[in-house]
DNA sequence: CGTGTAGTTGATAGTGCTCAATTTTAGTGG
DNA sequence: CCACTAAAATTGAGCACTATCAACTACACG
């Protein structure tokens, strides 16, 4: 589980080319899948400075064996997973460049928030632009591109490793951004 | 649980876009993760015609409870469609066009042929071009182009609803297709 | 002050989309 | 068995989007 920083799962193709299936961050169960995946294909590291807890897969089978409610929540966060890998399928698949951007910013505050790292639209996210490259299946050269013309709508800013959404709502728009996926508790923002 | 015909699972945009996220096969268990998450933000519905099997979440629950070797099957499955999801992500965001299609065709005649309904590398796949683009997340036009530049290498035919590769190593080869992540028992083939 | 990484820019070549038309296929009823 | 119809597949043309390559700038660090 990560306790701090940022891990990234990833698959490497022949061409030296990198793509990221998904994005951990503090609270997150980092390799629930593998407990029940004897061999995975791919690999998870550090985005920046980590700190990790580790528990046996052992503990894990006992405390879903003597409490079905504690192994339903396990299933539960690789469920979720799930869900966010498939938003991430439609976002590559449908969405513009700007969207997706706009998307994984979005995605990323909430999950954040109820992580309880990121309060008032702002957060730091420790990514160079190569990495939402890989994160996002495009280019450095095209991400820097869109991310000025986002930049420019005002809607939002990314600097010095500082996101700041200054109109969540309209992002989210822009993204057709839906947090239903996420399954957080629903509260008024 | 479908049990004969396929199905898909797919969010839809504003603009009238589509993209399917999940193709389910017979033997799939196809609303697990419903189990778990209460809300869902998309639908699945059927391809072609289909006959399906239902079961309540109370029993999923009792049976969880009282086996939990069952239950961590079922976990299995979900987290098993998980690593397709992330298989798809790398596909949609590093792969050319005509790899994306050689590595969709590998898959699903994998689990095809573990369902028992493929074998001799030929299946039935009841899709349209215009299904097949909402699935990788292109134009039909350009599907169709691509889908012809792959049958003049002969290395895979589709035509009628019927695919056959002739070779799979190398259209595998092509994909990068790399079939660990189905978690399929390995057999010599 | 040198060094390396990250960010930025311009130019060029592919890649993939849209629109619109045409051909083929499959299914229907006579 | 044939005519009719709707869906699916195919084609061409033009344009938009994205990658690649190759510089160049900005910044942090020792």
């Amino acid at each position: 589980m990560v306790m701090r920083g940022f891990a990234a799962r990833s698959h490497y193709l022949r061409n030296g080319g990198r793509q990221i299936t998904a994005l951990h961050v503090p609270g997150d169960f980092v390799d629930l899948h593998a407990y029940l995946l004897k061999v995975m294909d791919h690999g998870v590291a550090a985005i920046n400075s980590c700190e990790v807890g580790f528990t046996s897969y052992d503990s894990i089978r006992r405390a879903t064996e003597q409490s079905p409610h504690l192994g339903r929540l396990f299933w539960l966060s690789t469920v979720i997973d799930g869900a966010v890998q498939r938003a991430w399928i439609t976002c590559m698949g449908r969405l513009s460049t700007k969207q997706r951007i706009a998307h994984f910013l979005c995605e990323l505050y909430l999950r954040l928030e109820a992580a309880g790292i990121a309060s008032d639209n702002r957060y730091a996210l420790p990514l160079t632009q190569t990495q939402l490259g890989d994160l996002l299946g495009l280019s450095v050269v095209h991400i820097n591109r869109k991310l000025q013309e986002l930049r420019s709508t005002r809607l939002v800013d990314w600097k010095g490793g500082m996101v700041f959404i200054n109109d969540f709502d309209a992002l989210a728009e822009l993204a057709e951004f839906d947090p239903t996926y996420l399954s957080l508790r629903i509260e008024p923002r």
